[in-house]
RNA sequence: GGAGGGGUACCCAAGCGGCCAACGGGGGCAGACUGUAAAUCUGCUGGCUUAUGCCUUCGUAGGUUCGAAUCCUACCCCCUCCA
């Protein structure tokens, strides 16, 4: 059994903020497992490296033998987080929730153990809830308090409009807490007002207040913006081995010691030494290696990561090609076609315009052959290994068009 | 309800009768340099079987004109100020 200040110590890593540190240790020396909770929107079952963000804190829990509750949001899913964007979400279907719930599942568990992680969904406790239940709840918080939120008082002062209905959603998430009686709640930064009003709601509701602890929002590959795949900065833990490895590869130096505080099970004490490995001179590069087969390793394989890395080494340190690129057959008329048609139509180049510039620009490669004439044309009926850029491949075959 | 301002390519933002496929910035892509790093530098950044060619694009629909993103009319949407 780990002490008590030996948890604390682990949990502290990475978090913004631990609401209130005491509290936690005292709840740790209970010795009894604590519930941990963390809630979940039940839209976006596509989980990226920013959320496991969250999940490497629960499982560090877990670790410690404590509880750890997923909770999938789908009541509040009707409110929809006001957080940030005014839009309002369609209401999901149950079929859309339980698909999205399974989906959640198959991707935590290669985090959570399964053993200890009790999933939730909060329409269990809020759909029976009466309009006279909802009033009284209402009932616990002042408008004035809600305008304590940044975006509530920001968007009040701009005469944004704020509906009515936004204002349950703290309250909702927070009686959230007091249903499931929680000693912890996890939340990224951006919640902090969220989780705040968990504590205040199990206050009234006599409950000892659960412990807030933010993590930060993981900065995405462009090392500025939150990792989101709207921005297009992310790694979605479902991906290929080669392709989470090519993107670890390419954050910076600075980025990468970020990653592995937070994405990395490694210890502190590890971590020290890495960077004082680097200090004196180890190529930072290795070290991403590790942090890249670490990654891969749990959401695939080790086995997996080693062929990562053996694809990268062989791809770009010895300039191979690999060898399961993508096989791609197209048709043409005539004895021989023009590459850029070639390149647009096996996906290569977005348009046909694009392959031109490609060409123009010397990304392009014919069988490891830097082609540059704009007019090159290549005969129909063989098969040639493309490149376009530095990481594209395809294999083409090109076959005589039919009448 | 009244007055004014605005809707331009992925985003921001110029242009205000022809030289506009549309300045500039961001982003993206490519090349150089590297560790596929980052930073930096350079080029490109609507489409079309590459054509001193054609087609589509400046909120939507019409109109004026040899010619419109630019002028006119109607409509839709956004913002600011006053009530």
């Amino acid at each position: 059994m780990v002490s008590p200040e030996e948890q604390l110590q682990e949990l502290r890593r990475g978090a913004a903020e631990i609401l209130v540190e005491s509290e936690l240790l005292r709840k740790l020396r209970k010795g009894r497992p604590l519930k941990i909770k963390a809630g979940f929107d039940p839209t976006a079952p596509d989980l990226h490296l920013g959320h496991t963000v969250l999940i490497n804190k629960m499982r560090r829990f877990q670790d410690f033998g404590h509880e750890v509750i997923f909770l999938i949001g789908d009541f509040t899913g009707l409110i929809g987080d006001p957080t940030g964007r005014n839009a309002t979400r369609p209401p999901l279907t149950p079929d859309e929730v339980a698909a999205n719930a399974a989906t959640y599942q198959q991707q935590i568990f290669k985090i959570l153990d399964p053993a200890r992680t009790r999933i939730e969904f909060n329409s269990r406790w809020m759909g029976p809830m009466s309009a006279a239940g909802l009033i009284k709840l209402a009932g616990r918080q002042t408008v004035a308090r809600m305008l304590e939120r940044d975006d509530f008082s920001r968007r009040y002062k701009g005469g944004q409009p704020i509906a009515i209905h936004e204002f349950l959603y703290p309250l909702v998430q927070g009686y959230d807490s007091v249903a499931l009686q929680a000693d912890v709640e996890l939340g990224g930064t951006d919640q902090k007002f969220n989780l705040l009003m968990g504590r205040q709601l199990q206050e009234t509701e006599g409950q000892e207040p659960q412990v807030v602890i933010t993590m930060p929002l993981l900065e995405g590959l462009d090392g500025v913006n939150k990792m989101s795949k709207s921005l297009g900065n992310y790694i979605g833990i479902a991906e290929a081995p080669d392709d989470m490895f090519g993107k670890l590869m390419s954050i910076s130096d600075e980025l990468m010691w970020r990653y592995f505080e937070l994405l990395s099970f490694k210890s502190n004490a590890e971590l020290e030494s890495l960077r004082r490995a680097v200090l004196e001179g180890r190529n930072p590069r290795d070290v991403k290696f590790e942090l890249a087969a670490e990654i891969i390793t749990c959401f695939h394989s080790a086995d997996a990561a080693k062929r990562a890395l053996d694809n990268f080494v062989a791809r770009f340190q010895k300039g191979l090609v690999p060898d399961d690129i993508r096989k791609i057959s197209i048709s043409a008329e005539g004895e021989d076609v023009r590459l850029a048609l070639v390149l647009k139509d096996s996906g290569l180049a977005a348009s046909s315009s694009a392959a031109y510039r490609l060409l123009e620009q010397g990304a392009v490669r014919v069988d490891g052959v830097k082609i540059m004439e704009r007019d090159a044309r290549v005969a129909v009926g063989n098969t040639y290994v493309l490149q376009s850029g530095k990481r594209d491949f395809a294999q083409v075959t090109i076959t005589p068009h039919q009448g």
